[in-house]
DNA sequence: CAGTCGCGGGCATTCGATTGCCCAATTGAA
DNA sequence: TTCAATTGGGCAATCGAATGCCCGCGACTG
């Protein structure tokens, strides 16, 4: 089990129970109707104003012009009672939900809360909700997500697909109920799609060390299964194969820390000579590999620059810093909303490909020259 | 701009946007209804098994039983429509949903992604989903997601509250009209609560750091507002007050990686004596200070030993590893799971608090003496 | 053999909000 | 002054599924 190496476990045990202090019992409670009190619906607030409900409908909606002083009673008998809308019902009715459905492929990979967040706030700001659900980096989990969020009557789909084919099949299905818009990875269909050009992230990785003399340049990446990591293999393997001078290998397994040390496991196993630069396919891989060379006192960059994708918070404080590249998440989440909503006035739209622009970011682990402990 | 220290930054610019290739356009599409095709209802299904609509309901959610091949017939229909229940129109007719919604504080400190996946998997267990809400720590925005998910219905809430006092409120607004369980954090209010012992987390790791000879132990955490943070201070100034020798200082601020950072410049600019212990409120402050004295020539373990809390896996890749405290996770999802299942079933239930136990788990930033690169 | 019971299917209502339609009242124009 | 147009409120149907109630039929019992 590489990842508990050195590293000991002290384990306690025991766990307690209590009732929560202050609280004699189920009938102690001196606050009536505590739990499950019944709700407000519109026809209270309709007859608490004496109007009709549909007159306190369009007042609250204002879907169509009431009569200023009926309009007033109407909010102040909701404001008085506290009435919220049963989103339920409204659904039902509408033939919308006012939520839009999100699938990422792993959670835990630190890029996909950044572009969660880039996404929720920009719904947020469209007054619509989030339906977050996490694959698990599978691709039956995920269709079963799909199902999950389309029974729910979501809006929209805002998706991530685990795997380049695998996802097809689930994300062809659900487009063809609601709209779909597929960020950063994409498989084959047709939806809306807004992705990261990895061609020119990896192109600037490599110019990057290239321009640093570096020539032995080695690639870890996951399988092609990712549609991203298939996009950055191919323009590793495009970039090399132009360059006569420089040598290339590629060690593919998947996306994690795990993986990452691995990879240089083998990569140092190997007779062949060690490269001087290390492109990883994301951070995670890259902050794996480095801690391996360190272990190995492989020197980082003086051996070997490294290099990783996405420019998580943790590349800034691992050590030596990492160079990476950065996915603009916030106008990922930006333009994946306006593609939605644009799509949902529209469903005739043909799908569009939207590619943006990454930004290379160099800190020590390629480099020596740069401030080292700023004061 | 203490994030961005000894960085570099080359952008690039410029997006593309294509029309999706093999996609001449609207009406091109040779599949018919390729978008918002309407779903098939229970009704549908009726029809084409030559029953009532009732009959086909009590089948397909088997609520009473029905006579076999009927029962089939209805199956049959069902299965060649592909219906799918619209739980939009059942959470109307049931008033329960199906769904439980979360509330997280920061999706972005890695233990919430790892506690998620927890609950996730727990809930999913009992054919339940997940609404996943972020509160991006701003107690207003959490107030505003509770609102939100108390109007689509959800069946229970569970969430891990941002402030320990400025969340209350909600919380206990939200308590008032469906089952709440608070799960790590919690706020002082009438509902189930699955926390972990956090004065037992600062005892392991105040005591292992004892053992290991060092007395001057500082500890940087964040303020008083989160409920789990003022446990864990509290236990630290009990424990130091404790015992004579040891020395204490406390740097407050947040849970961040920059917080670290910046605790530890500060540290280093007093006066006084540099402490040769350092216990961090979680694991990202861990890693912030661990680089901030590595950039000031600090040795760690041997000059200050340092610990997290949280065991989030980027603690295993760091240099040196660190020594952390591990929350049961899993249990934790297992536990808030069932305590929200109880108490659908039993809403008179007096609330109760479950304290569950850390594990120590120690690495080479505490202790010289582990395998430093197993072969 | 009459009476009772249970089974199972169908009818119609319900959940809560919205909206098409109708109609009364008011306004405006000719 | 008369008629048309507009405004705005109410009625009732609707979204999709679930379920209380009734009823017919067959089985069983005394």
């Amino acid at each position: 089990m590489p990842a508990t190496e050195g590293e000991t476990r002290l384990p306690t045990t025991g766990a307690t129970d209590d009732p929560v202090p202050g609280d004699a019992g189920p009938a102690a409670d001196g606050v009536p109707g505590d739990t499950a009190r019944r709700a407000v619906t519109l026809r209270d607030v309709a007859r608490r104003a004496g109007v009709h409900p549909s007159t306190a409908s369009r007042v609250l909606s204002d879907s169509r012009p009431v009569r200023p002083e009926l309009a007033r009673a109407v909010r102040q008998a909701a404001r008085e009672l506290d009435y919220q809308v049963n989103q339920i019902g409204r659904a039902l009715r509408r033939q919308e939900s006012g939520t839009v459905g999100m699938v990422v492929p792993e959670i835990d990979n630190p890029f996909f809360p950044e572009m969660v967040q880039a996404i929720d706030r920009a719904l947020h700001r469209q007054g619509l909700g989030l339906f977050l659900c996490d694959a698990n980096n599978d691709p039956e989990l995920e269709a079963d997500r799909l199902r999950v969020l389309l029974r729910r009557q979501v809006d929209g789909v805002i998706i991530s697909p685990v795997h380049r084919e695998r996802s097809a099949e689930a994300i062809r299905s659900a487009a063809r109920e609601v709209v779909v818009v597929q960020v950063d990875r994409s498989v084959d269909a047709h939806t809306d799609v807004v992705a990261v050009d990895q061609g020119q992230a990896i192109g600037l990785l490599i110019d990057h060390v290239t321009s640093l003399g570096r020539r032995r340049i080695a690639f870890i990446t996951c399988d092609d299964s990712v549609s991203t990591a298939a996009e950055r293999l191919a323009a590793y393997r495009a970039r090399m194969a132009g360059d006569r001078d420089a040598l290339g290998r590629v060690y593919a397994g998947d996306l994690s820390l795990r993986w990452g040390g691995e990879a240089v496991r083998t990569m140092m196993a190997a007779p062949t000579p060690l490269p001087d630069a290390l492109i990883c396919a994301n951070d995670l891989i890259a902050l794996g590999a480095m801690q391996r060379l360190r272990w190995a006192g492989v020197r980082v960059p003086d051996d070997i620059a490294v290099t990783g994708i996405d420019d998580t918070p943790f590349g800034r404080v691992c050590e030596p810093e990492l160079t990476t590249v950065r996915q603009p998440v916030d106008q990922i989440g930006d333009e994946a909303v306006a593609m939605l909503r644009r799509r949902q006035h529209d469903p005739g739209l043909a799908p569009r490909r939207l590619t943006l622009s990454p930004e290379l970011i160099i800190r020590r682990s390629t480099t020596t020259g740069g401030i080292h402990a700023p004061s």
